[in-house]
DNA sequence: ATGACTATTGTTAACGTGTGCATTCCGTGC
DNA sequence: GCACGGAATGCACACGTTAACAATAGTCAT
C-alpha cells in the first residue's frame, strides 16, 4: 500500500539499509547519495512507519498526559491550559495522549513500551498509586500541580500556600478581621495548601479564626453558593470571604446577591485561580493567578529533556503565584 | 527486558503461535491450554507490545481528536466537554491523541498508519484542507460541530440555526421588537448559522433588523463588551440583545452594569452554548444549550463502529438544541 | 485397515525499520 | 607491488506479533 524504504531502495538502486541511513542522516553515507535519496523520498511521498520504528528502537513516541479525573471535578479552564502548555512544547516530536487516571481499573497496560514519558497533572493524593506504578516501571515522569513527597520524581508546582497567604494578607491590609474560608475539595492537596496559607496569614497578624467561619467546599459553584448561604445566617457575619477557587467565589457572589446584598459593599470576596471569567463577572473578582500553562510548559520541557538526554533530574520546581486585584474587595480603612 | 509471548511459550512448553492464539481466544486452541496459558500470562505479568501488533495488523490503536486550534479561540468548556465525551466511549480500546490542526505546517505525517480514525471538532471552514487530506488518505473520519458539504463524510452537529431561532422567538414572545445581534467570529460556520436563525425568527414575525443592531464579535468576552458599548450609544437602544455565545453575553452584561444599568430591567440578554458559568452569573443567563458532550459521544461511537465493521456510514446527524430560560430576559408584556 | 475428516499444535514467513558485521573500492605510504 | 586504512555500501538478522500452511494424532465410516 504505502511506500516503504524498500520501495525507495529499489528506485534508487541501493539497499534499504542505505536508505534508512540516508534518511537518518548517518555519517556513513555519502552526501550526494543522501541528497539523492532524500529528494526521491519526498517525491515518492514516503512517511516512516512509526510502528516499525517503535518496535526496533523501543520507543513509542507517545507522551501520556494524565489527569486525576476527566469525568468529574476538573475545571475546564484548568484542563484547557494544561493541554495547551504541553502541546506547545512537544510540537511534532511526540504524540500527546490524554487520559484520566480514574478511567483505569488496573495500571497493567501502562509500561515503558507504551509511553516514553508521562505527565501527571495531579489534583489528589489518590494519584499516588498511579505515580508509584509509573516510577516502578521506570517510566520517565513529571508530576505537575501537586507537591510530591516521593523522592526521585520531577515535580513542578505553583506555590499555593504563598498565594493564599498573599490573598488573605491583602484582605487584612484592607482592614478586614472577620474573614471566612470556603475550603477546597477534601483530599485535594491544593485544598490543604490554600487553607494553610489562609491560616498562616491569620496567625501572622494575630487574628483568630472563628470555627463558624470555615465551610467545606467541592470546588464547584454550588458549594460556594451553599457556603455563603451559611455564612449569611450567622449573627456576626464575616466581612470578607476567602474562597479556595474562583468557581466557589462566583457561587458565593450569587448567594450574596440573592440575599439582596452587594459585593463588595456588604461582603468582600476573594478567589483563587484567576479563571478567564473572573475578570468579567460583576463586580470583577479579585483573585490569585496560578500559572498553569507555564507549569505545564516547564514540566513538559524538563520531562523531554530527561527522556532525550537519558538523565534523571528530580528537582522540585516552585513557580510563584500572584495576586490580581480587581473590584470584589472593599477597603475598611477610613481614610 | 519485558516478557513476550515467546517467554510464555518457553515456560508453557508450547510454540509462541499457540500462545498468541490462546491470548486472542482463537477457537483453534483447546480450552484447557488456553486457560493454562492465560493464567501463566497474568502470573508472568505479560503486556502485549502494541508496536509489534500495530506493525503486523496494520492498525495503530490511535484515534486522533483534532481541534481547529488549541492555541486560540477555542473555549475551554467546549474543549473539555468534547474530550470528555470522546474519552467516555473509547475506554481502553484506543489511545486518544489530541491535536490542533493549526499546529501543522504539512499534513504529510497524517496517514492511515498513524491513525485508525480521526475526529475533527471543527470550528471553521479553514479546516477543510485537513478534512480533504484525511478523506484522500482514506482515514475513517467524523466531523463534529460544523456542517460539512463534502459528501461521504460522517457529520454530527447540533442544529444551531434552530437554537438561534428558538432564542429569538422567545424574545419576541416576551414582547421584544428592537432586538440586536452580536455576531460570532467571522469564518466560523456556527456564526453564520446562529445569525441565520436570528434572521429567520425576525422575518417569521415580520420584524425588520436595524443595521445599527448588528455588531461583529470574536466569541470572546471583550468583543461582547465592545458590542454592547456600541449599542448603548444609540439613540434608540435595543430592548434585547441576542449574543452568539455566552462569553460575549457576559461581556455585554458587564458593559451594561458599567453604564449604570441593570439586566434585564434596562436591556435583556440572551446567550448561546449554556456554559457552566451561565447559571451562576447575576442575573443568571438565559441561553441555548448545545449538547457538545452528546455530539462527541455520538460521533466517536459512530466512527468506531465504522472502523470496526469496516463500513462507511456517512450520515449527517442533527442533534436538537434547547432553550434554557433563566433570568436575563425581561417580559415586556403588560399582564 | 484405509481413507477422510477434525481437532490441535508447530513451522515459517511476514510486517518495516535499524544495526553489527562483512565486503568492496580506492588511495596512500613504504 | 603490497599491505593497510578509511569511505561507502550491502547482507543478514533482530524487534514481537500474527497468519498461511504444514504436521500430527485421533475418530469415524466404509
Amino acid at each position: 500500500m504505502s511506500v516503504t524504504i524498500k520501495d525507495i531502495a529499489r528506485q534508487a538502486g541501493v539497499s534499504h539499509t542505505t536508505v534508512s541511513r540516508a534518511l537518518n542522516d548517518s555519517p556513513l553515507i555519502n552526501e550526494e547519495t543522501k541528497d539523492r535519496i532524500r529528494t526521491l523520498a519526498t517525491k515518492m511521498d514516503y512517511t516512516p512507519n512509526f510502528s516499525a520504528k517503535s518496535l526496533v528502537l523501543d520507543r513509542s513516541y507517545n507522551l501520556g498526559l494524565f489527569f486525576t479525573t476527566l469525568s468529574q471535578g476538573t475545571s475546564a479552564g484548568f484542563f484547557y491550559e494544561a493541554i495547551r502548555g504541553v502541546n506547545n512544547v512537544i510540537q511534532d516530536r511526540y504524540q500527546l495522549i490524554v487520559k484520566g487516571i480514574d478511567d483505569y481499573t488496573s495500571f497493567h497496560s501502562i509500561t515503558r513500551k507504551s509511553f516514553d514519558g508521562i505527565i501527571v497533572v495531579s489534583q489528589s493524593d489518590d494519584d499516588q498509586p498511579f505515580i508509584d506504578h509509573a516510577t516502578d516501571k521506570g517510566i520517565p515522569l513529571v508530576v505537575l500541580n501537586r507537591p510530591i513527597d516521593t523522592p526521585g520524581v520531577l515535580n513542578v508546582i505553583s506555590d499555593e500556600e504563598q498565594g493564599a497567604f498573599l490573598a488573605v494578607s491583602y484582605l487584612i491590609e484592607q482592614g478586614h478581621q472577620r474573614i471566612a474560608l470556603v475550603e477546597g475539595r477534601a483530599g485535594f492537596k491544593s485544598a490543604q495548601n490554600r487553607k494553610k496559607g489562609f491560616e498562616r496569614a491569620m496567625l501572622h497578624n494575630r487574628l483568630t479564626v472563628n470555627s463558624n467561619y470555615r465551610f467545606p467546599g467541592l470546588y464547584d459553584l454550588e458549594s460556594g453558593h451553599k457556603a455563603m448561604q451559611h455564612f449569611l445566617t450567622l449573627a456576626e457575619r464575616p466581612t470578607a470571604v476567602f474562597c479556595c477557587n474562583d468557581e466557589m467565589a462566583l457561587g458565593a457572589m450569587k448567594a450574596i446577591s440573592e440575599a439582596g446584598m452587594l459585593v463588595p459593599r456588604d461582603v468582600s470576596i476573594i478567589g483563587f485561580d484567576n479563571t478567564v471569567y473572573a475578570a468579567y463577572v460583576t463586580p470583577a473578582l479579585t483573585t490569585v493567578h496560578r500559572p498553569i500553562e507555564q507549569i505545564s510548559k516547564e514540566g513538559a520541557t524538563r520531562l523531554i529533556s530527561n527522556i532525550e538526554n537519558k538523565q534523571h533530574e528530580t528537582e522540585q520546581v516552585l513557580l510563584k503565584t500572584e495576586l490580581v486585584v480587581r473590584e470584589s474587595v472593599r477597603s475598611l480603612l477610613n481614610g
